[in-house]
DNA sequence: GTCAACATTATTGTATGCAAAAATATATAA
DNA sequence: TTATATATTTTTGCATACAATAATGTTGAC
């Protein structure tokens, strides 16, 4: 386990980042986190910096640490890249993935189909993440994973919001059952695009939901 | 500017460690690298972060910073991932690219032929990555690009080493014209399976390249 | 000579102090 | 009153101090 306080004040921090505690563009007082943390100012410093090397805050050299939410335009393009991320690993895990590692790929599709049936949507919402996940280590390259997990994690947050559209759950498990398919077949080209057309569509619905409450 | 010693001092050590300054495995000695660089601990521990989100380097609670050479699994990885972030660029920049962008891309294709005529490598060098930047940014999604020019950034090193090969530059020139003409008809996936080769192949002449010298 | 227990040293992680820069408040002139 | 100059306060960035843990060395039993 990690006992150093700093990192467990960096997730803590993230957390609170990603549950929209901060505003966008608020500033990180590095007295007041201190305070609330019950720490001095440099475990809380560090903490600030992994912040920053994620993308999820801006630092200004003798200003600050800045919190950044994502805006519109920039959830776009973290989802339409997340929609290559995932193609690219669909498409090498069309060639590499073992016969065990379809197995619990159905295996973890037929736990979503349920969690829908059960109408659970926190299970759907976990398993479906680690369908998506045996997808990326089915591609067998590791770098290429660690960056699917990390933007995955990222978009976490905004992906729950898209499953509220009608239907939408219905439609995500026909797609699984294409991406599944392509897969089976080692169909690298079939299985690149149903998942780029499976991932990009989410970030569509959120653009749709976007502008629903800008009207 | 940026005025923070911290910063700097993080640039100097990612370009020590990319020149091959330390070895692989080797301990980030705090105390060495403060009196090295006339600082305190507390701006070397600011840069040892850095390289450590990086990926760079590795942190060991309570043990310290230890720097990690890719060894050459990862590196096939990072090709790789390359390779496909590319692809999606391409895929993206085919639809997007203005005529504006595409004269400018023609022209850096240019100034690569003249560097190549000119047995110049270094030219040919940074005009090749400027090529490529052109694609990432025609892609008109930053974030992606971002990712993209990181990886390039990280691999800038390696990639050096394939142009050696007899008869490489030529080829790569032959890849850029596919890849320029893909981006002109506005082929989406023409233009991601060529530029998808494009960098795969660099990959497997290094893997060559690290095969032959292991013999 | 080898191994284990203990003592010593080195190194990390955190707290605190201090200087420089930025933000804010105050005073003064127009 | 507004604008500008100056003083005051905040806040960051770095230096130093200290505590806790890990690494190393030493001693003694076998």
């Amino acid at each position: 386990m990690d006992i150093r306080r700093a990192n467990q004040i960096a997730n803590t921090l993230e957390q609170l980042v990603f549950s929209g505690e901060f505003q966008d563009g608020e500033r990180l007082d590095e007295l007041k986190l201190a305070e609330q943390f019950h720490v001095s100012r440099t475990p809380i410093r560090e903490a600030l910096q992994v912040l920053v090397s994620s993308g999820m805050a801006e630092q200004i050299p003798r200003r600050g640490v800045f919190i950044r939410q994502p805006g519109p335009v920039e959830l776009m393009e973290m989802f339409e890249t997340m929609a290559e991320l995932e193609a690219a690993c669909g498409r090498l895990a069309a060639i590499r993935m073992s016969d065990k590692d379809l197995a619990s790929l159905a295996n973890a599709n037929d736990r979503c189909q349920q969690a829908i049936r059960d109408t659970n949507h926190d299970r759907y919402y976990t398993e479906n993440e680690t369908f998506h996940q045996i997808i990326y280590r089915g591609a067998a390259n590791t770098f290429l994973a660690n960056q699917a997990l990390q933007l995955q994690n990222r978009l976490r947050a905004y992906r729950r919001i898209q499953l509220r559209f009608r239907g939408r759950m219905d439609q995500s498990m026909n797609e699984h059952s294409q991406i599944l398919s392509a897969l089976t077949n080692g169909d690298a080209d079939m299985a690149a695009q149903t998942l780029r057309g499976h991932v990009a569509i989410q970030g569509e619905k959120f653009h749709q939901l976007i502008a629903s409450l800008n009207r």
